[in-house]
DNA sequence: GCAATGCAGTAACATTTGTTACAGAGTGCT
DNA sequence: AGCACTCTGTAACAAATGTTACTGCATTGC
């Protein structure tokens, strides 16, 4: 494990730190859709991602999901992050968006750290920023852009974050992401395969050119 | 000035915190209206809210708007607190929502003061935690709801923060914070005085009963 | 092979929101 | 009073999005 966090932590992190998170923490791969963080349960250990991606949803009273954005290498979740400083509630829920390893730290080696490590509370700063801003891209794209430039921006991220161009998901789980529906969705997918931007197949889409 | 600080920041911050901010801190009354900061601008002073409110923007591109939270006593603006803290430019517009009276603090303190004070580090943390549960309410509203219910909501807490039941605004301005249309707003808000939840006049909308 | 199931395509329609245009009422100024 | 200006009300229409219903195709399991 200490290898693979020196790979992807190291050039923030000290080597004591690192050695202690080894210590403390726990390693752990999940699969794809495996959900890491339910809305409305506390948390007691916090995820640093190694590897792959989660998607971060918010969801409301009556079951409706809209997505926030996607966690990668090197990220963690700040909802978590805060939840543990604060000891608040979740108000998000966390799906693995692909096969992912992560290392799991315990909330009160968190709190110790901030005061311990400058590198750690740094860390924790940046996260809260990078999740404040994504935040409000989040709410730029909802609110300013039309729902045909919002699938498009979707298939861009989702593209970007799997490595790959083909997007193994279907219609209706599109919908769910972009809170609309089915429907909505099949009929703009359709407009940009037309346009030439991306190919339909049976449960994937290839993105050709956008 | 200290007296001030005391009263509103008293429970959180240690009297020798209170002090350092009261001899390195400016005082600073603004009037309604006032930019405090403007999007793409550095910044090098902190606001302390002692007294008032600030409304916070969003501006995209073609100069659209959408109003993203209100800030309150005791509150500071999380977007400026990362701005400084990670040495970025702003993403977004504070404008004085009323009469406000504020305490701004120097850049260089403030990331001395995480270090040094345990409660400053807190309320720094505390803050980022807030805005991002506000920034997530806004992506709800936007996304979970219609038009209709954004305005009663946004009346709501209009009333709530001017502490007064009458909202002094035309339709044209609430248009702009709802990134909508006059005519959208004036329809609306006809339908709610029809069922009796306001009375609309020149300039200003009493709130009787939502 | 055949039935059951899930997925995608499409039409027809409803609702919500946005746009344009114009009228009238209130306000402030001279 | 007369004028310019802003604000509000309203109609008529356009566009975007959401809903319902039905079709056929592919896959799976029997």
């Amino acid at each position: 494990m200490i290898e693979e966090l020196k790979d992807n932590y190291g050039h923030f992190f000290e080597n004591e730190l690192i050695e202690e998170i080894n210590q403390v923490g726990s390693f752990k791969e999940v699969e794809e859709g495996f959900e890491l963080i339910r809305p409305g349960s506390y948390i007691k250990t916090m995820p640093l991602i190694i590897s792959g991606a989660i998607k971060v949803l918010r969801e409301d009273s009556d079951g409706d999901e809209l997505l926030l954005y996607f966690l990668e290498r090197g990220d963690t979740c700040a909802m978590t992050l805060s939840c543990c400083l604060g000891h608040h509630k979740s108000e998000i829920k966390a799906i693995a968006e692909t096969y992912t390893k992560l290392v799991m730290v315990p909330v009160e080696k968190m709190e110790e750290w901030t005061t311990k490590y400058k590198s750690w509370k740094n860390f924790v700063f940046d996260s809260y920023h990078k999740r404040l801003i994504e935040a409000i891209e989040t709410i730029d794209n909802i609110a300013f852009l039309k729902m045909d430039d919002r699938l498009l921006k979707y298939l861009k991220d989702k593209t970007k974050i799997n490595n790959d161009h083909v997007v193994y998901n279907t219609h209706q789980q599109i919908a769910y992401d972009l809170h609309t529906s089915r429907v909505v969705i099949s009929r703009l997918l359709k407009k940009l395969e037309n346009e030439g931007k991306v190919k339909l197949n049976r449960n994937n889409i290839e993105v050709i050119n956008i």
